[in-house]
DNA sequence: ACCTGAACACCGTTCAAGT
DNA sequence: ACCTGAACACCGTTCAAGT
């Protein structure tokens, strides 16, 4: 029952503790959970005290990004043709972000985005030079690659429950103003089978670039 | 000079005004500027009174999007063929996001994007149909096409300057840690032409369901 | 070197009260 | 019906002060 308030000097925390801290918790509650007050209280100190030790929120949640990149271990690319194994590199990235959507979204928001997936990317940028492209061609094929897969992240960690029913997608096509056809209009209103569609389409972009 | 600090009745504004005005605000001064405090000193009233007449940030916010919504014309369809046609609707998706950046950027961080762009999307839908697919077919169509200009979006939308340079994708290539070939690392470098990367990777995409 | 308390300048939102 | 003043519960950040 010591409470003792010690003001002053000891709570035996750095900078790693901090960030550790701070990811768990987004891990945990998502994004909007961090701040700076609720990690001071979840560390049991001061915001103050945060402060002292990562400087700003800028820097912590960069610290934080930092750290989960390089947690993304490297995965194995698999595949025998040039074409499978860029695929297989581009089908890291989507899910990497899937397994991590919190801190993935935490990113996108913050436009860290670039940071975090960085190790995956030059994985990528690999299969694409080993596919035979390099210059221009390679930057060309890799940043149409990686902005159709982020077309689809965003689509895929948006959380469709926090937006007000009648702002949604299928609500809006539901209220068939115009001229579309009813069997369009009831496959719009399913929940889209987002991975194989996100297959479908980074192949066939894929396959612009490489064959 | 009678600064009639009338407490009371009759600023003789209604809720249209205020949407108006914070639409502007948001085009002169971006998503940030947007604040209930901020447009009540805009409108010169209390947040109070602002909120007797829209409600909420997120109701004035829906308000925004859909008045801006309207206000994007329906812009012609251009082309022959029925890839053209697609095309040229993917297109109108992309240039009214550009011509509209700061309304845009609202909508994507407020989830309200398929409300904002849903005249166009329809539009496309009925490209689509043109095209002579109906159903599931359509909808996949429609969802791949419309992820992909997403993704680009996304891209051209965020403000580069507002990330600090070590974090920026350019930087990150350069501190080439790996064995990618310096020829592509300077391609990397260089400011993107998205305009033309994006034709070449939308057509890429709607080839695959319309030919 | 490490930590606290108090403050500054902001947010969105609500409530009781005025005309 | 329409508007204000004051307040609540939050933010990020900084400064002077303690040990």
């Amino acid at each position: 029952m010591s409470k003792s308030v010690t003001t002053g000097r000891r709570a035996g925390l750095d900078r790693d503790d901090m960030v550790a801290t701070a990811l768990a918790l987004v891990e945990k509650e998502g994004p909007a959970s961090l701040t700076m007050r609720r990690l001071a209280t979840e560390l049991d100190v001061t915001t103050t005290t945060v402060y002292w030790h990562v400087g700003s929120r800028d820097e912590l949640i960069t610290e934080i990004i930092r750290q989960q990149s390089e947690r993304q271990a490297a995965r194995p690319i698999e595949g025998d043709t040039p074409r499978d194994r860029v695929m297989s590199a581009a089908r890291h990235v989507w899910d990497s972000a899937i397994e991590n959507r919190a801190i993935t979204s935490l990113a996108h928001q913050t436009g860290t985005t670039s940071l975090l997936e960085h190790p995956l990317e030059v994985a990528l940028a690999r299969e694409v030079e080993a596919a035979g492209l390099a210059g221009p061609a390679a930057a060309d094929a890799l940043r149409a690659i990686l902005t159709t897969v982020g077309g689809f992240l965003v689509r895929a960690l948006r959380d469709e429950s926090a937006i007000p029913e009648d702002r949604r997608g299928p609500a809006l096509w539901a209220a068939a103003d115009v001229e579309i056809d009813p069997s369009t209009v009831a496959a719009l209103s399913e929940a889209p089978d987002l991975a194989s569609l996100f297959e479908a389409t980074v192949q066939a972009v894929v396959d612009h670039h490489v064959r």
